[in-house]
DNA sequence: CCGGATCCAGGAGGATACTG
DNA sequence: CAGTATCCTCCTGGATCCGG
């Protein structure tokens, strides 16, 4: 049996380079699929659909159905989602000060 | 071209299980090869080798040969590779505080 | 003691086509 | 609009064996 690693348990959630941009995208507001697909370059429906159901199983994020014609769905961080924000700001900080080091 | 992101740079050195798992253990303090082999559980020497590399590659961790017989190699964390330390922490912080949720 | 060389399995993610 | 369905490629990392 695995001892737990919280560090390893965070690092699950926000190991993905597209998670990390979903997160993003997210935490400047709710957004339709079709926008985040728009705003993320170069990201698939297939992996974009896939990201968004892993965020949301683990309640990072939220997902909202509008019964509509055409279709309407919309996405938001949780409260949990949004903790994850100060690691990922910190993360770009260092990446600011560092690259090329 | 791609745009550089701040963010995505600085998952590349810590989106891998075992690289946070080396710095962790060389934050305590220079460690030897087979020393690192045995502190972290489950790693294989192929993977700790390439890991050593990566890191040393990109300035996070330094390596020192001692020209013996037998081999002895020394493998420390420069101060970029400390940098990545506050980060780390605040990772394993929210996974302390948010497993389960 | 510290690796390198080789082979292999699994998962992330890209391309493309189709649908309620 | 918001997905599903397929197929395919690359990379990480596990297992094992060999060498200075």
């Amino acid at each position: 049996m695995e001892k737990f690693c919280p560090l390893e348990y965070t690092l699950n959630f926000i190991k993905s380079k597209w998670v990390i941009l979903i997160i993003r995208e997210l935490s400047f507001g709710t957004c339709r699929f079709n926008e985040l697909e728009k705003r993320i370059a170069g990201i698939s429906q297939k992996v974009l659909t896939s990201n968004l159901r892993f965020l949301e199983e683990n309640k990072l994020v939220e997902r909202t159905v509008y019964p509509v014609v055409p279709p309407k769905v919309e996405y938001s961080l949780t409260d949990l989602g949004k903790s994850l924000k100060p690691i990922l700001d910190q993360m770009s900080d260092w990446g600011v000060k560092n690259y090329g080091k």
